[in-house]
RNA sequence: GGCGGC
DNA sequence: GCCGCCAACATA
């Protein structure tokens, strides 16, 4: 296909059934739909294909360590420069270079997509990794760009009329946490929801009778879908066409060498806020469900948690990302009145053997809803159990006020947890309190979330929380997403959204304010156990 | 917290 | 009083 002097790309191009070289490339965007014909040196060959993967590994990496924006930004930066600059319209001074650079862009996805072919590993990680980049540099274009783009590509999607959009306006805002005012300016796309998948899983988007209502924000994920599609389905015809290849004993030791760089590949760390230090705990608060939240403020106060608090909190924690070692210097500061050894005799132990470091070595999973719900009731002294099946109705309300739950919502929390559809109840916690935390104080009521029956529809699927680290990933997911499409984050501001290293929370703030409040929660009459 | 060992 | 060992299970 692109060996050096080849008889073959020479009459292509002499045709002109090749793209043409001068002005080929009129966007940094690529869907790399024609292979590049031309001639080139197997040195530059394998150059190409390597730099490319250095910056297809810094992209996985970057976001796989969950940096925020800026630091995935800079390191981003950095490797771009690099290994493949890709200048911009706006520099017209260097139009020579534009051509130069997107050829070499352009080269080496086909060089890399050759040999990622191979295997269905190869290529579902080379597929991954593409539309990573790819959204990534459509993301940082300038609209104008975006636009020109989408036009060239004669992309297009079916546009919701007004009138449906009136329609559909509580829905589509509580999907989309925006005002029924903000909906009527926004377009929206209706497609397959097969089509957007991702913002599907990230419940950011209304969905209705097998088809998804996508805002003009949320253009990305179309694009990139049509994207994603064409690739897989290349990779899927060259894989097949490989093996007929394998005469051109020049290219495959090359090809199997650069395929070789992705064995530094999968690590399986499910944390998706990284690897959690001790000091960061206090900052991840705000996207901890009340059970979890009760336990670390009631642990902070007391500076101790009774057993089954420190195993449902504990696990809690691993889910999320912390290691053992952090663990151990977690719980050890948080026992301020125990010296280290004392610490190290009566808890260590079960800290190690809840990760799996000692005896039987099981690595347990945390405990799901049903679990808390149903089992270990809380007695006097203790701090864990659901808040919404174990606590006395005061101490619920106090919850709800702490967390400036108006009354509306209050009251029908409260309903739903007295007719023990707990679940339920702490799904529409998350929606309410996610919501303030992103900006929106209004137009989240009555027929938008809550339907009839009393069923509350989990921003656009009909899920509920089922398990206290989905309701943690789902908030802090949604919190980064959200923040790198550069939204501001809304009034309750001031906890510094996910970062490497969070800081840690300015103290007082989510601790239970108005005073008289805080004695609730210290009291033990927070477990009226209702059979 | 439970069980178990000295 | 010293110590070991156990439990759990969502999810895309
Ligand atoms: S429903 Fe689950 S997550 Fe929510 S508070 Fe109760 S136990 Fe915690």
């Amino acid at each position: 296909m692109f060996t050096q002097t080849n008889k073959k790309s020479r009459q292509n191009i002499a045709q002109g059934t090749s793209i043409a070289l001068d002005n080929g490339y009129p966007t940094r965007l690529n869907f790399y739909k024609d292979p590049p014909l031309l001639e080139i040196s197997i040195e530059e060959f394998e150059q190409y294909a390597l730099d490319r993967m250095q910056v297809l590994t810094t992209l996985l990496t970057a976001q796989m360590r969950n940096l925020t924006p800026e630091q995935l930004d800079r390191t981003m930066n950095e490797a771009i420069k690099k290994y493949m600059p890709m200048s911009s319209n706006r520099a017209q001074e260097a139009t020579q270079d534009h051509q130069y650079e997107r050829r070499k862009d352009h080269i080496s996805h086909f060089i890399l997509r050759l040999a990622y072919s191979r295997s269905q590993e190869l290529r579902s990680w080379f597929l991954r990794a593409e539309c990573a980049l790819f959204r990534y540099r459509f993301d940082r274009e300038v609209s104008s760009e975006q636009i020109r783009f989408i036009v060239s590509q004669n992309l297009s999607w079916k546009k919701v009329s007004d009138d449906d959009k009136r329609r559909l306006a509580s829905e589509l805002s509580a999907s989309s946490f925006k005002t029924t005012q903000k909906v009527q300016e926004e377009t929206y796309f209706e497609v397959d929801f097969e089509k957007v998948t991702g913002l599907v899983g990230r419940r950011q988007v209304y969905l209705k009778g097998g088809k998804a209502y996508v805002p003009m924000a949320d253009q990305v994920d179309l694009v990139l879908d049509e994207f994603k599609g064409r690739l897989a389905n290349a990779l899927e015809v060259t894989g097949r066409a490989l093996p007929r290849m394998d005469e051109d004993d020049r290219l495959m030791p090359v090809l199997n060498n650069i395929n070789k760089q992705y064995l530094g590949r999968e690590f399986t760390t499910s944390a998706i806020a990284g690897e959690i230090q001790a000091q960061d705990v206090d900052s991840l608060k705000v996207h901890m469900p009340p059970c979890m939240e009760h336990l670390h403020n009631e642990m902070r106060r007391e500076k101790h948690l009774k057993h089954w608090g420190r195993m449902q909190y504990g696990l809690f924690l691993k889910g999320i990302g912390l290691s053992l070692e952090q663990a151990l210097i977690f719980w050890q500061m948080a026992f301020e009145k125990l010296t280290p050894d004392q610490f190290n005799k009566q808890y260590a132990y079960n800290v190690r053997h809840s990760y799996g470091m000692e005896g039987k070595r099981t690595d347990y999973t945390p405990y799901s809803c049903r679990y808390i719900i149903q089992n270990n009731a809380p007695g006097p002294g203790d701090r864990h159990g659901c808040p919404f099946r174990h606590f006395s109705a005061p101490n619920q309300r106090a919850i709800l006020a702490a967390h400036d739950v108006d009354d509306f919502d209050t009251e029908d929390i409260m309903s739903l947890a007295q007719g023990k559809h707990y679940q339920i109840a702490c799904t529409r916690y998350y929606e309410v309190t996610r919501a303030r935390m992103l900006g929106i104080t209004d137009n989240l009521k009555g027929g938008s979330i809550h339907d009839g029956e009393g069923n509350v529809g989990m921003v656009a699927s009909q899920e509920s929380i089922e398990h206290p680290n989905q309701f943690f990933e789902q908030s802090f997911l949604l919190m980064k997403s959200r923040q790198s499409q550069g939204e501001s984050v809304g009034p309750t501001d001031g906890q510094n959204g996910p970062s490497e290293t969070p800081q840690p929370t300015i103290k007082g703030q989510y601790v239970y304010k108005k005073a008289g409040a805080g004695a609730q929660f210290s009291s033990n009459s927070n477990h009226d156990m209702e059979m």
